[in-house]
Formats: C-alpha cells, sequence, structure tokens
DNA sequence: TGCAAAATAGAACGACCGTTCGTTTTCGCA
DNA sequence: TGCGAAAACGAACGGTCGTTCTATTTTGCA
C-alpha cells in the first residue's frame, strides 16, 4: 500500500530529457486549472465545460484526458493530496520529533487553511459533498483524508514517546479536538467571515495541549532540524 | 428586528377554522419533502423535478409555490432553523440558567447531529455550499447561524453572571471550540464513518468547561424548571 | 348549487451537462 | 523531411435543469 499509483506518466525517456510529452504538460496544466475550480465551486461543481473554457480548449480536448468527469474528480483529489502533502506535511519533518514537530504541523495546516480563504479546502468540502454519495470518488476523498490523520495520530503519539506529552492521552481524542479547531477556523473564516478565527484556532490548539503537555513551556520554538530526515511518505492506511 | 416574517399566511380566518387553505397545506407538504430531499443531496442538490416526483405533483405545480428555485431554498432553510429552534433551543431555555442550560443546548445539538447521521445538517453542508458563492440564500444561511450562535453565546455569558463559569472566560473563544467538537463530530460520524465520535465530541465538551469551570462537580444536573421559562425567541442579528 | 379564484397539470423553451464520434491538426521521431 | 501516432477539435446526441405559458381541475364561499 505504499502510495498513489503514479498515473500513466510514461518512463522516464533517456531522450526526451526533461520536458513532458505534449499531451502530459496540458494534462498536468488542465489539472492545475481543475484545482483551482474545484477549490471554488467544490469537486460537483466543476464541469467540464468551464474548465475548457478556462483552459481555451474544446471540451472534448478537455474530456480525453481524463475519459469521464468521475475520473477527473479523482485526479483533482490526488493533486491536492499531493499539494497538500508538500506544503503542510513534508516540511514539518524537517523539524525536531516530537512537539517541536506536532506544533509544525498544526502551524501549516493553520496556514494552508487561512490562505484558502478564498479558494477553499478541497478535504472539507469534499468532505460534505460526498458525505452520502457513495462511489470512487469519495473512496479517494476519505483514503486521503485518513492518510492524513494516520499521519497526525503518530505526530501525537510520537510525542508521547519522546515524553513531551503525558503518557496518559489520548491521540485519538487529541486529534478530534484538534481537527475540530481546523474545522470551526475553516467555517469562521470562510463561511461567517468573521476576523480572529485563526487567532482562536490557534488559541484552542494550546488549550488542548495544555492539558496532555508535560514540561510546561517547552519553548514553543522550532529545534534545529535532524540531521537526515528519513525520506518518509504519508502512505495510504487498508 | 424581531423574527421571520412569517412568510404569506392569510389572516386566520374566522370561518375555515384550523385547516390550512389548500394551497398553505400542500406548500407545507412540499416544503417538508424539500426539507429531506435537502438534508440529504445539500440546498444545491435539491431540484425541483425530484421534488416534483417525490411529493407526486408536476414541476409546475411545485414551482407555483416559490416562484423560484431560490425562493425554495430560502424556505428550506428558514424551515430547517424553525425545526433547529424547536428541538435545540427551547427545551433547554426550561433547564435552570447557567451551566446546566449551556450543557443542555450543547446536548441537544450533539443529539441533533447525530441523528442527523444519515440526513444531514443543513447548516453545516450549506456553509460549505455557499461560501463563496454570494446571494440571499447564502444570507439567509448567515442569519441562521448567527442566530444561533449569537444564543450560545448568551448562554455562555449567563454561566459566568450565575458564577458557573470563570469571569476571564473569553465566550467567543468557547463558542468557536464548542462549535468544532460539533463540526468534527459531523465530519467523522458522516464522512469518516469512524465510531465513537459523539463520546469525542462530549469528552471534549467537557474538556473545554474544565478550563473554565468554577465549582468543580457542579452536578451536571437538571436542575428544577425554573418557575417561568420567559417567552424567549432565537432572534437574528442585524 | 354555481361561479370566480386559486391550484395544479402539461407541454415547450433555452441553456447547460457529460459523452461520442469522425475529422483535422500537431507532435515525435526516423 | 516525411510519416505514423498522438492530441485537439467541432458538431451532435440525449438528458436534466429552471422557467414560462396556457389549459384544466379543484376549491372556497355567496
Amino acid at each position: 500500500m505504499a502510495d498513489l499509483p503514479t498515473p500513466a506518466i510514461p518512463r522516464d525517456n533517456a531522450l526526451h530529457p526533461r520536458s513532458l510529452l505534449k499531451g502530459q504538460q496540458t494534462r498536468a496544466a488542465i489539472l492545475e486549472a481543475a484545482l483551482r475550480l474545484a477549490s471554488q465551486m467544490g469537486l460537483e461543481g466543476l464541469s467540464i465545460g468551464t474548465l475548457a473554457e478556462v483552459t481555451k480548449m474544446s471540451k472534448s480536448g478537455v474530456f480525453a484526458h481524463f475519459g469521464s468527469r468521475e475520473e477527473l474528480q479523482i485526479c483533482v483529489v490526488r493533486e491536492y493530496h499531493a499539494k497538500f502533502e508538500e506544503e503542510v506535511f513534508y516540511p514539518a519533518l524537517l523539524e525536531a520529533r516530537g512537539l517541536p514537530r506536532l506544533r509544525g504541523l498544526f502551524d501549516r495546516w493553520v496556514r494552508r487553511v487561512s490562505v484558502e480563504i478564498d479558494s477553499g479546502c478541497i478535504y472539507i468540502s469534499g468532505a460534505v459533498e460526498f458525505d452520502d454519495r457513495p462511489g470512487p470518488v469519495r473512496d479517494a476523498l476519505v483514503t486521503m483524508v485518513r492518510t492524513w490523520h494516520v499521519a497526525l495520530e503518530r505526530a501525537i503519539r510520537v510525542a508521547m514517546e519522546e515524553g513531551h506529552l503525558r503518557p496518559d492521552t489520548e491521540p485519538q481524542q487529541v486529534l478530534f479536538e484538534v481537527h475540530g479547531l481546523i474545522l470551526a477556523l475553516h467555517h469562521d473564516a470562510r463561511f461567517l467571515r468573521s476576523p480572529g478565527a485563526e487567532e482562536r484556532a490557534r488559541a484552542g490548539f494550546e488549550r488542548v495541549l495544555g492539558h496532555c503537555i508535560t514540561a510546561h513551556r517547552a519553548a514553543p520554538g522550532l529545534g534545529a532540524a535532524p540531521p537526515a530526515a528519513r525520506k518518509r511518505r504519508l502512505t495510504h492506511p487498508e
């Protein structure tokens, strides 16, 4: 279950060095536009016609790259996952094991949702759109979110092992509450457009930690990066 | 700014006693079906054609009662608000001022979201669907959610006045975190379908309260109902 | 009981949707 | 440079959508 099955990228051809074959690079361009569109209108609001307009292509031209709207949606979900990995997960791995890394994960998560104030988080909107619409799109979404949850839970457990969090901490409970803070941030900032949501999310995080932290004032700082961050990826459960 | 302008109910005609005029009662039936449909498919997924099938009417027959799809959506939002008021807000007013009432509000809120595990909360799904889609539907949603937030915040303040919560409690912060717990409950139960979400939400609530409670063990109980619960309604801000 | 008004039906509209298919253009490589 | 393959196009199909319009039925009350 290592990772995303990289879809149909032809072998690293030794001849055509770094330039993707034409098809792949327009496909990438379409996907980028689709990601932007889906962030605004939701995965269900993503239409091939609009996508064709934005990319200045014909509907059938766009369509040919994915074979069906559903496949397109799934590709968008995977693309979002990759971006999320890159911006939130990987950078946090460079911070010291335990509490600093956990803080790093949350901090980048908050930042991402805040940045997305006018673009929308596909995990969150997708969860609502597909919560009772079975099918491969829903499955892909669930897999991605579960992956992220597992990664977060692991970070919490590591913080316990390192002695930063009390041994009686319940990782699932902490995860639940922290995720709630992010959802509330998304709701208040994006929907209600009430200011101060980001600070409230951060304050809430500190309060959640305050409950299970051992060394009070363990300097919220960023310890020096560990010598060699092990190459690790988010891996999908099951 | 008292309340919902009761829409177009003809004067309580002394002659046709309790039976609504035919139009009003089929309108009510349509609205009920619409509420059920919108809970499953979201406000955007609500279509007049499907609604006509469900109610065994013609599309134009359904349409005539609302004049536009947008009006229908707004009516659904208002209907949901009324139900929410009835099931969550009013009953909690019968409990003792302060902490008991606050607990009552949260308890019923949780119960509602849990019951809705297979029906969907329109406040939550609507917030995601309309977070960047301006218009009267979004406005109606925001108004309703704000109303509920104000009511909750007032309950928190009352608990402070009663001395149940520490005077340095920040009502907005508590509200933010409690709302996050509900959103996480909705997400985990409905989307991830992970068991135990309800208990985690309740545990989180107790932990949030634990931070600002004064008299530890103030018996989570339900004090006798106050002699005369003042007739109060959720009133919309602004 | 009868008549005006209200409620419902039914057909049709234009717009957009995802998808198919045959053609034309462009690309990648010998 | 030229040729086969890949990519993009453009028109069309069947379907659903919200909405409009004109009949037809049902209702409420004199």
